[in-house]
DNA sequence: CAGTGGTCTAGACCACAGC
DNA sequence: CTGTGGTCTAGACCACTGC
């Protein structure tokens, strides 16, 4: 396998980066240094930095050249939905409520709207070999296109909903992810009679706008849900 | 403010797939016929659709073209710290433990290491405005370079710990986040007098080989912490 | 002033899809 | 075979930095 030239650089300057040879804002070659050292013209090695700078190993700064940055120690990517996560995967969902409410001011507040205007609200429960394993509670603003049809609705994650109504590509959505003990309605729907933590993940959805069109939170069992997270 | 021509053609490209002009799987026009329609060279065209690539908004196929991708509804970022949280951030540590160990199977097995191999124990307790909000587990493998200066330990973020005895660059982390009620031990030290539910988050380091470098594990007091996430 | 990175061109050759 | 994207070149002009 021969990999195209600016493929070594970018492996030669991660691999010197890696080992501690170039150290964090110390100064990468130039341009035109590398076009001499690899023999290559200046467009590959600029493709070559582009990559490591897109990668998160350099920046560079117009006039005075490229530098190693310092990596981003606290940033981890995680892949979330309600539907599936590390410990289970959900094998069924029942359908508690769908219906059309006008919200109170509290939840107005979170989707920036007023109390008179129709909020969709979608309940449902989670099962996992026939427990259940999460509650689950939606809230979107009315648009057209929302799904409507309760078969839908039972097997459709939360970006999914909205999306239908929208290009999932404007949509910007927040995570919050906090512990919390269930309340007595929540012990009778998970099944709980002794003491047992959930783990509650609260997403937001918003249009390009940043406009609220959904909110959705769900309570995991403790003993049933664990996220994972990964850097790179 | 005059942007330059591949900026343009990113952001044309991008508006249209997020009004639904392009869907995804449709076809991007082909780079020759992007060429003639902004009068650009076929090395602009193709630093747009790179941006795009990489921004996730497209995939090119050698000999067949550049199609509009599915956007991945469920990635979230999140930015993580034991130290730092959305509900309040740490303003005090107290260190409760320093030590060498042999660990046991359930730990040896953990770090991918055997049980006549010293691991460096690291206890501490977390507090903001005087009260204990986390308490705070590390194992790391003994490498040179680790941090033993007790000063340095109690105010060191786990990856800054490792980070000291090699490049951060080659560090893989990865993060496991799930809910969990106290024992006696950890109620003690969170003050914890009747029944609350404790977020507990390990993380994990490897070295570029995917060996383990490190463990952590911090229980945060329900109350006190909520890991924030979002897309892009 | 010389050196840096940022943009851009007008060619070239290649491997691969699909007809 | 034509059309596609992937790699690469050898120039060019610009704005910026630092001496």
């Amino acid at each position: 396998m021969i990999n195209p030239m600016y493929i070594t650089i970018v492996e030669d300057i991660k691999q010197k980066i890696s080992s501690g040879q170039l150290k964090p804002s110390d100064a990468v070659p130039s341009e035109n240094t590398l076009c001499k050292e690899y023999g290559a013209s200046r467009m590959t090695v600029r493709k070559g930095l582009a990559i490591l700078a897109n990668d998160g190993y350099i920046y560079s700064i117009p006039g005075k050249g490229s530098f190693v940055r310092k990596p981003e120690l606290n940033k981890y990517t995680i892949y979330y939905d309600e539907m599936n996560n590390s410990i289970n995967t959900v094998d069924q969902s029942r359908l508690l409520e769908v219906n059309i409410i006008m919200p109170d001011e509290k939840l107005a507040g979170e989707l920036q709207t007023t109390i008179n205007k129709n909020v969709i609200v979608i309940r449902r429960l989670f099962y996992t070999e026939g427990k259940p394993v999460a509650y689950d509670i939606k809230y979107l603003l009315y648009t057209k296109g929302m799904p409507i049809v309760e078969k839908e609705i039972e097997k459709a994650t939360f970006p999914e909903m909205v999306s239908g109504s929208m290009s999932a590509f404007s949509l910007k959505k927040e995570l919050s992810i906090y512990a919390q003990m269930p309340d007595k309605e929540l012990k009778q729907y998970l099944n709980i009679y002794d003491e047992l933590a959930l783990l509650v993940v609260e997403q937001r959805i918003y249009n390009e706008e940043k406009k609220p069109v959904g909110l959705c939170v769900t309570y995991f069992r403790g003993d049933y849900i664990k996220l994972k997270g990964s850097s790179e």
